[in-house]
DNA sequence: TCTAAGGCCTCACGCCGCGTGAGGGTCAAC
DNA sequence: GTTGACCCTCACGCGGCGTGAGGCCTTAGA
């Protein structure tokens, strides 16, 4: 049921190219290899494509997609509704140079040469940078997402796919310690879950017990984030938070 | 009278670093520059710059900008049309876009996740690529003109303003023997028609005496090229094209 | 008359979303 | 075993500038 490159290129109308890039920003890393090393894609893969393109035909940069459907905080309403904001404004500046152009027709057509005043009417009152302006208070607003945006978007190169086998082998772990009925203030499991600090401290921003009990408490209380690590194993993310609770107290963090 | 390019910048809402990438490009050249080297920006230039804008407002690219304001064989209104009907293509696209973003907003409200099948139908009937291969065949519809498309898409970093500045005193001389009453059979004359033939096709395409003959007697039937030329010195094109066809007479080509 | 601030200049690299090779391994069919 | 259609990984290029770096020029004030 593998597909290699060319067949999903195929059936979403994208280059191979394009999927090999995605490959390398991490946006969309296929789940397998074959022996020889070539890309195979699977049926989940392809539903991840089908939400990268969606919001690529959205016009959002590409870095941008690859934070919102790796976050379960991400609220896709609101991204939703600025989008449609965006490309509102983007349809009346349309309308705006149509009728630059008709009147430049117009102007033409009465055999009058096209002052310049008349050439920079329409174009005068448009600022794209106050909607981008808007969009970086509302989704950069905490320092910690401000710290996260400014690392991840050096790693391009870097291998994304390392970084994110490195946080699933960590949930791994706690999961068997869950299922097999460990406390998550045993030794074992505290180790784990200060190595989860570290991961996040190394890779996204700087983690401190205090802000790693944050969230581990963001895992319980937030049903976006309780369910896409309950799907790992149901329970999970009530065990991190514990574990995560319990580590930060052993480190003199009072609760 | 003349302005410095923070003035320019100012007045025209365009960024220093933008009249810099311009005068590269050959796009806009200043006309002067003072002592220090400082671009020194004119009347005409503002006016100049007012039509690079519209274009680019128009979403022309700039090279075709400036290949557009300096073919006096240019169809304005040719143009403007082409630039409505790829207007009205975005703006049908972008209300394609909004209604996706609101029934991905319904299915949202209604709690249903969004099915991938639904994800894609506004974006299946949509190639932007027919559009640009009209524009090509419509602009670029002679050999002559590829092949120059060609050759100046390169020189960019090279010397516009030398190029062009070989041309005008190419102009100015044959202006000048024009104003002395020189015959246009006459050797001297012949040397700087001949001089122009190697001066196209050095820089843009290789220019037969045919060819050349042929431009000659573009240069009087085609008002736009005729006004151009004739604004150097009343009579210049005829001028040129008397000596252009005496050259090519000259070079055994027969009238 | 000296100085500091704020022009101006020319490199030259960076960004994004890939396109387009180059140079080489792999797979299926004849 | 040979073809030809795939696949891989570099690595450069494009367009329209932004953004320094490093250095010269000009002007106002102490």
């Amino acid at each position: 049921m593998a597909l290699t490159v060319s067949q999903v290129a195929r059936l979403a109308k994208v280059s191979v190219r394009a999927l090999h890039h995605y490959d390398e920003l991490g946006l969309l890393c296929p789940s397998g290899r074959s022996e020889a090393g070539y890309r195979l894609y699977t049926q989940a893969d392809l539903e991840r494509l089908q939400q990268v393109l969606f919001f690529r035909e959205l016009a959002f940069p590409l870095e941008e997609i690859r934070r919102i459907l790796g976050d379960p905080r991400f609220d896709l309403r609101a991204a939703l509704l600025m989008q449609r904001q965006l490309l509102t404004e983007r349809a009346s500046r349309l309308d705006a140079l149509r009728h630059a152009v008709d009147a430049a027709l117009d102007a033409l057509d009465q055999g009058k040469t096209m002052d310049s005043e008349k050439m920079f009417e329409a174009f005068g009152d448009f600022d794209p940078s106050k909607y981008e302006a808007e969009v970086k208070e509302r989704w950069g607003d905490t320092e910690a997402y401000k710290e996260s945006a400014r690392r991840t978007s050096r790693y391009k190169k870097e291998d994304w796919s390392a970084i994110k086998a490195e946080g699933d082998q960590l949930m791994k772990a706690l999961a068997e310690h869950l299922g097999a009925g460990r406390a998550p203030t045993e030794p074992d499991v505290l180790a784990l879950a200060e190595a989860h600090r570290q991961y996040i401290s190394k890779w996204f921003y700087p983690c401190s017990y205090v802000i790693h009990r944050g969230l581990g408490e963001m895992y319980v209380s937030d049903s976006r984030f309780t369910e896409n690590i309950d799907s790992v194993k149901p329970g999970l993310s009530r065990y991190l938070r514990d574990a995560f609770v319990a580590n930060a107290e052993r480190n003199g963090v009072e609760s």
